[in-house]
DNA sequence: AATATTAAAACATCCGATCTTTTAATATTT
DNA sequence: AAATATTAAAAGATCGGATGTTTTAATATT
């Protein structure tokens, strides 16, 4: 059989110490908020050099597990770990994957359309009031250019968070900040503007009308044309294709 | 309206130093494998302390872009960033989400019945050999408690890596891993162990029949067991709720 | 040919001096 | 009294250079 032994690391002090800190964190020892002795106090607690503590406060940060602030009463901060870490984490890890954009509709049509059978039936008045008002400002966007994207994953974080599920939130911010690099990329135009307003009518027409087949009907629809509607922009020295996504031309 | 500007950053120079490191990684100006300068060289070329420079490497090794190795001929090298990394950034984020039960059960029925869909399709005879070898493992394992869940996991894992989908992979696994930090508290028995292994079976049977909808059908009365499974299980000091997930007793 | 020793490259750690940022307390002005 | 400006102290940020440790390649020895 494979041994399930896993190579010891480093034993670098400021690991040691990221990994002290991480666990009474995880643990509950340490809460959101707390603060950590200055640099000196705690180096010496821990009988090491200010730089090794330093770099461990480094990691943790990066981590975003910690929150360093200068000056009078700052200090090393307990907080929480926030979507922005890891959706840097999984940019970067996506990055060295390269998933074709079919891989990411795929991913949506798995997801979106059963969220809104959700948003069906749980979405409340001032939700559906929020998702029009969503629609409106989209509308009202000049060229499109800037701000589109950006409102588009609005919207689609906001589906989702009408269903309530912090999973289901984070893959599919997630995707939406990926697709949104892609997005700058290939230049979509005024008549893709059209269409993501067109498609996210009927989705919340659908859900008005509190029918969830008839709102994961219109989401397939809609990722369906928004994945066709790349496909067919072009961008710079790059190009998308449905699989390998981005090829330098 | 409210405006889109970000706050401006601390300028802290290793994270400058972070920043120029990555972007150069992503714009693939340096490639995987690439080795940096020794850190006196590198710093003197940046003209910061080595102290910086050192900082900064922490950081870009704990986003997993970089390894750094001890001794002659060692150094930093530039790293594909591995799954691990991300499921990493993913358990300190749902450590303070603290998702219940049925939203990792929810998310799983919204994915993992499509990909065995695709499965009954894609299948090759020599991976329905492997997932069948995959199950006679776990039914040998002894009172199934270490590597349980590992087994378990693989099973999922390998599922969707037939399915071809590398952003469903990371989800799937990191739902896998977070489910085992759970499973690791609940203490699952004997039975829970059969259970797992026959809804298994018959998952692997309907790929061999190349039946989507069976395979679908058998993955969510699987997912459904487990959840129900995990509910009646209790541990320790810590107890399993539908919602809420764990709360100290 | 196998083994042991040595040397050098490169990171790891430590120390302590100095700079910078931030805030709270104080002083000044209106 | 209120608003504003100054100052002082706390705490992190940066530096530089001395010393330790690991790793590997070259060399010497058996």
């Amino acid at each position: 059989m494979t041994f399930k032994f896993e190579a010891v690391k480093s034993s670098r002090i400021s690991q040691n110490i990221v990994e002290q800190i991480r666990s009474a964190i995880l643990a509950g020892e340490i809460k959101i908020g707390d603060q950590l002795p200055p640099e000196k106090d705690f180096a010496k607690h821990f009988g090491v050099s200010k730089s090794s503590l330093r770099e461990a406060y480094r990691v943790l940060e990066a981590y975003g597990l910690l929150e360093i602030r200068q000056g009078m009463s700052g200090g090393a901060f307990v907080k929480e770990v926030d979507l922005k870490t890891v959706k840097d984490a999984l940019v970067n890890y996506l990055f060295f994957q390269n998933p074709g954009l079919n891989e990411y509709t795929q991913t949506r049509i798995f997801i979106e359309p059963q969220v809104v059978r959700i948003c069906a039936e749980k979405a409340t008045p001032e939700d559906v009031e929020e998702l029009e008002q969503m629609i409106h400002a989209m509308e009202q966007e000049p060229d499109g250019k800037n701000f589109m994207s950006d409102l588009d994953s609005a919207f689609h974080k906001k589906l989702v968070e009408i269903a309530g599920n912090k999973i289901l939130s984070l893959v599919v911010e997630s995707v939406q900040t990926a697709l949104i690099n892609i997005k700058q990329i290939v230049h979509t135009d005024e008549a893709f503007l059209h269409m993501v307003c067109e498609g996210h009518k009927k989705i919340v027409t659908a859900i008005r009308k509190r029918d969830p087949e008839l709102a994961a009907l219109a989401m397939i629809d809609h990722i369906t044309d928004v994945e066709k509607g790349m496909l067919a922009s072009k961008g710079g020295s790059m190009i998308i294709t449905e699989k390998g996504l981005l090829k330098q031309k």
